[in-house]
RNA sequence: GCCUGAGUGGCGGAACUGGUAGACGCGCACGACUCAAAAUCGUGUGCCUUCGGGCGUGCCGGUUCGAUUCCGGCCUUAGGUACCA
């Protein structure tokens, strides 16, 4: 059987293993294992028709050999692979070239499976999943359901069952956990709390309404991004600098009625989980950037040159005879213009006072306790709120507390109608009777604390200049700067900029209006820097310096962040001081000399001057102070906000999961569990249905599928697919559950994941949500999808250029061609030979060059070359089958190992391939006689030998332990050098050598097991281990330094004490020549390392 | 602008917590085999050099007996991100 590693017998080997480890079912993996488990992952390919080049299965064998590794060491591996099949090419290639998106899809899986087969991975096929099949996709409609039953507990911060929100809501009301978006009120209602009895009188529909607005998958109008090209509604991250990133299509904002995930009430928990994962720094930074967490301080300015005009209407007509309702009496200011209805502002102030004088005992009793911030609140006494003057009031809270005098008594039903005419303009009403604040005075204080305690606080609720007069809340991270503040400025579509805007400046307010509305999300982001603006006339009041400042209008504030109202600092803020300049709005520094009169200054070094108490502070210090500072005077809060918005998840397409839910009455319902999967419907018309409904609403019968009873036309996006379709994977064939708990527990987070950086905020973030929403409701006992995240470099291609002499069919070589006007082209790499052109080949290449000329320098054609992203456009892709085809699947895997670490971004250049094979020829050899006959001894190995061996086994467990393959590659080229020098060929040594490269090269390894008369695979031996007594040296050749630069070595033994080393040191012939006779200043010995001689 | 990486021979890249810079491979040069070429094998290969040595890890400076490695300041480059207050 003589064979030597050529062409043909690599083909042989590899074929023949192919199909050997099919038919034993090498790489099934059981879920039944006293093994520890080890999850190696890829990130599952999208399956597009270009097919793989050399770039794309970089990360494949990376995670092949550790997953084969792992499972010499002992491990039960699960290493799968799927496919990401739904998605928008497909689709768009089916309404270009009319193929079904099925069919193309397929037709390229099968494509992409036959290309995988080749390099020879040891997935478990038996596991694989398409994200398209309506088995598995069952399963995301299902996961997708258990969402949309999900709420958000902010108090736990966990997801639970929307049953158990029901229940709370029957037994409290709202009032502890309001709606999680704060512009959100009941429907037909100004309110945004409602109390159990309120709960119950609700109707289906408005109970459905109210549960959307808690609901982690909910549908509600919002903002999206339309992209009227591709037909479809595109997530944030789909869209760059205003364009659609696939085809770079326009895109616009649109209200559109579409799914959503509530992604915002996980962003802490998504911040915090990052520090338990291991992920790149870069990776970790792009998430937190995506989530953009910042924290700073909410702060309400009072609008001075407001003339309201209210209309009290309504609530005028509301009893009059209220005005007389509570004797009372006492002190204080009055702060009734916000809650008062204005129009009797000035008589209800009088019955105020009134009332303080005569106060009841009860109330006095209870005013002794509640006044002075006692309970932690601040609370009012006869207080005006429309045309009542309740009893107590904590205007943060919402709530009015009243002692029932007799009067009440006896009059039930004014009670009833006040209290609906106060919950109407959203307080709460808790009512004590005389009795109970006599004799059980603590109870009522501690009802009315936890009241108090479990209302939320309007300061973070209450939209800017809602409900009390007409006052702006803006957003600061720089609370310590509000001193400088010179003006205010409001997003154009801030609900205030019409109240606010006076006569004068009437024209000039609509004039920019329309301006804004003209332009487009493209223009916006192309002027990102352009200052554009306009004063609405109205002032602001500095709540802590009064100081009048104006307020603007402009783009540059953003409707959707904060509360789209700012606070210019022009000294402190870059964006501000432009905008200063460019109006010509006074400009206050408040930093003293860091402030150059030119450009703001961000510092948080500055000493604070011009800022009233905060002078010659810090400023680092007076953020806390002012903080503190606004929370006592109730006109803000400590505040934190993000970036992240909740994740659409509508698309106006055909070739996706459909939702599995049913309107009746406009009120999307889950479908049974035992009705999904709901099937994408057969349908050969992939085009819109316009109006911003997806290509299924061109299916009437499916959509309108029973009366009164409709389907939704949209579909979710691919992140839904793989949200999950890890988990699939430890139980693929479960039709009872997404997978079994005993799968999911035994596999548990995937231990290492390997694909690209691209997915760093979609993908990664949706599965980590999907994840810890699942852990919530209790499927998994974890709540991090990924343990360890590594992102494969691209590989980039080398392309390469011929120069065509204008308007001819002449080329011209490289070298001469600035002596000519040329034109560059891109020519096929595979016809380039290094950089010298084949010619012939060109010719051949397209029919236009059949007569092409060449001008040559020194008898050859000279390319031109640039490293580019490998693309068909450019002509340098390199597909891997050529690369098998000539040298085998074992030389692609290491080679591609070789080129550089895994994380890097590297050009792919053909011409290295041969060390790599070399490399495999020589360990081949080792085994074989020159004639190719298998010849090993049994001899025991040499202490050489065995060294050899050790440090190799060492170093390379230590690098795959570390993801260091390249280094690795390195290693086995100099243990096979070595031991060819050495002419090894020693059965103890090759032997478990053979396991050890059996990751990298997993065909030659089998084949060289076999012959070495193993009956079973290889991948059920292990993986040796190395021995330090064979590494361990008696002596080490000692750098002598002089000055720090090596001048000699010197052998001594490993035990020799120092001053026997610089003894012997001192006195050689190579120092004495530089020290010349004198003594050294200083002599550094380092046992084991290294001797310096200081001169 | 901001964030995160990276800058080492002709090229891809090594160098663990500060201790012989350039492992390994490609390329190149020379040699062997051959009539010759290819393939293969062997030797050499950071730059400069008056052959003593000098200079060298993007640049400038610092700490240290000793710095690719640590510190300060810059430059270049890749990726991410952006009127986010």
């Amino acid at each position: 059987m003589a064979a030597e590693y050529s062409k043909e017998e690599i083909k042989r080997i590899e074929e023949k293993w192919r199909n050997e480890w099919k038919k034993r079912e090498v790489y099934k993996v059981s879920n039944d294992s006293k093994k520890p488990k080890f999850y190696a992952l890829d990130m599952f390919p999208y399956p597009s028709g270009a097919g793989l080049h050399v770039g794309h299965p970089l990360g494949y064998i990376a995670s092949d050999i550790v997953a084969r590794y792992k499972r010499l060491k002992g491990y039960n591996v699960l290493h799968p692979m799927g496919f990401d099949a739904f998605g928008l090419p497909a689709e768009q290639y089916a309404i270009d070239h009319g193929i079904h998106p099925a069919v193309s899809t397929a037709k390229n899986i099968e494509n992409f499976k036959k290309q995988l087969a080749n390099i020879g991975f040891c997935y478990d096929w038996s596991r694989e999943v398409q994200t398209c099949d309506p088995k598995y996709y069952k399963w995301t409609q299902w996961i997708f359901l258990q969402i949309f039953d999900s709420w958000f507990n902010r108090k736990k911060e966990k997801a639970e069952r929307i049953a158990e929100l029901i229940k709370i809501f029957e037994r409290e009301g709202n009032s502890n956990h309001p709606f999680p978006n704060s512009k959100f009120q009941i429907p037909n209602s100004s309110k945004v709390l409602f109390e159990a009895s309120e709960w119950k009188s609700f109707n289906e529909k408005t109970k459905q309404v109210i549960l959307m607005e808690y609901r982690l998958a909910y549908l509600a109008f919002t903002d999206v991004n339309w992209c009227e090209a591709l037909g479809t509604v595109l997530a944030n991250d789909e869209v760059i600098n205003g364009v659609s990133y696939r085809g770079g299509h326009p895109v616009v904002k649109r209200q559109m009625r579409q799914w959503s995930l509530r992604i915002t009430e996980y962003a802490e928990r998504l911040l915090k989980g990052l520090n338990e994962i291991d992920f790149s720094d870069s990776m970790k930074e792009v998430q937190r950037n995506w989530i953009g967490k910042s924290i700073g301080c909410l702060v309400r300015f009072e609008v001075k040159s407001l003339t309201p005009d209210p209309s009290p209407g309504e609530r005028g007509k509301k009893t009059s005879e209220a005005f007389s309702l509570s004797p009372g009496e006492g002190q204080g200011e009055a702060r009734g213009r916000e809650t008062a209805d204005k129009k009797y502002w000035h008589v209800l102030k009088e019955f105020s006072k009134e009332n303080r004088k005569s106060q009841t005992k009860e109330e006095s009793i209870l005013w002794e306790e509640l006044r002075n911030n006692n309970l932690g609140y601040k609370i009012r006494r006869q207080h005006s709120i429309g045309v009542f003057i309740a009893d107590f009031v904590c205007l943060d809270r919402r709530l009015v507390i009243e002692v029932d005098g007799d009067y009440h008594k006896q009059n039930k039903q004014y009670d009833d109608a006040r209290t609906s005419f106060l919950n109407d303009e959203g307080f709460n009403v808790i009512r004590f009777s005389n009795d109970e604040v006599n004799n059980n005075l603590k109870q009522v204080l501690s009802k009315i604390k936890s009241k108090l305690d479990n209302s939320p606080s309007i300061k973070s609720s209450l939209s800017p200049g809602e409900g009390q007069g007409e006052a702006l809340t803006v957003f600061t991270t720089r609370p310590d700067t509000i001193f400088g503040v010179d003006f205010m400025v409001l997003a154009p579509e801030h609900e205030l900029v019409k109240k606010i805007t006076t006569s004068a400046q009437q024209p000039e307010i609509e004039k920019y209006l329309k301006y804004v509305e003209s332009r487009s999300e493209v223009d916006r982001m192309a002027e990102v820097k352009k200052i554009t603006g306009a004063f609405t006339g109205a002032y602001a009041i500095n709540p802590l310096s009064k100081k009048e400042v104006p307020i603007w209008i402009s783009e540059y504030v953003l409707a959707g962040y904060g509360t789209g109202a700012i606070m210019g600092v022009p000294s402190g803020d870059e964006r501000d001081h432009k905008f200063a300049k460019y109006f010509n709005l006074p400009i206050t520094n408040i930093i003293g000399s860091f402030y150059n009169g030119n450009e703001a200054n961000p510092t948080y070094d500055a000493t604070l001057e011009n800022s009233d108490f905060l002078n010659s502070m810090k400023m680092k210090d007076a953020q806390e102070v002012v903080i503190k500072k606004v929370e006592e005077l109730g006109i803000g809060k400590r505040q934190i906000n993000y970036k992240m918005r909740d994740a659409g998840w509508s698309r106006q397409r055909y070739w996706g999961e459909p939702f599995p839910v049913v309107f009746k009455d406009d009120v999307p319902y889950a479908m049974k569990d035992s009705e999904l999967p709901l099937e994408l419907p057969p349908s050969d018309n992939f085009k819109s249905a316009g109006n911003g409904e997806g290509p299924l609403a061109n299916l009437k019968g499916w959509i309108d599928f029973a009366p009164n009873e409709k389907r939704d036309s949209n579909t979710m996006p691919t992140h839904a697919g793989a949200a999950w379709y890890f988990l699939r994977y430890m139980d693929p064939h479960n039709e009872n559950a997404f997978a079994d708990k005993k799968a999911l527990d035994y596999w548990g987070q995937v231990d290492v994941y390997i694909g690209g950086s691209e997915h760093a905020v979609a993908h990664l973030l949706y599965s980590r949500l999907w994840v810890k929403i699942l852990h919530d409701l209790g499927y998994l006992n974890f709540d991090e999808p990924f343990k360890k995240l590594i992102n494969q470099g691209k590989i980039t291609g080398d392309s390469r250029f011929v120069y065509r002499l204008r308007g001819t069919n002449k080329f011209v070589s490289a070298g001469l061609k600035d002596q000519h006007q040329t034109d560059e082209l891109h020519v096929d790499v595979n016809i380039v030979n290094g950089l010298e052109l084949n010619t012939e080949a060109f010719k051949k290449w397209k029919p236009d060059f059949a007569n092409a000329e060449f001008i040559l320098e020194d008898g050859k054609y000279i390319c031109g070359s640039a490293i580019e992203k490998m693309s068909k456009s450019y002509f340098n892709v390199v597909n891997p089958d050529d690369i098998i085809e000539n040298y085998g699947a074992d030389t692609l895997r290491m080679y591609e190992m070789f080129l550089g670490p895994l994380e890097a971004s590297k050009p792919w250049n053909t011409n290295g391939i041969d060390g790599v094979f070399k490399f495999l020829r020589r360990f081949w050899n080792l085994f074989h006689d020159n004639t190719g006959n298998l010849l090993l001894s049994d001899e025991a190995p040499t202490r050489e030998e065995l060294k050899v061996f050790h440090k190799t086994i060492k170093k390379i467990t230590f690098d795959i332990d570390n993801y260091s393959f390249n280094t690795s590659v390195s290693e086995f080229m100099i243990c096979a050098n070595e031991l060819t020098s050495m002419k090894c060929n020693k059965r103890a040594i090759l032997e478990p050598l053979v396991v050890a490269l059996a990751p990298f090269a997993p065909h030659i390894a089998e084949e060289l097991w076999q012959k070495l008369g193993h009956q079973d695979t290889i991948f059920n031996a292990s993986f040796p281990q190395h021995d330090e007594q064979y590494l361990t040296e008696s002596s080490f050749n000692y750098p002598i330094s002089i000055n720090g630069k090596v001048r000699a070595q010197m052998n001594f033994a490993l035990d020799m004490p120092k001053e026997d080393i610089e003894k012997v040191v001192l006195a050689s012939e190579i120092v004495l020549k530089w020290t010349e006779g004198k003594p050294p200043k200083k002599v550094i010995v380092v046992q084991g390392k290294i001797v310096n001689v200081v001169i």
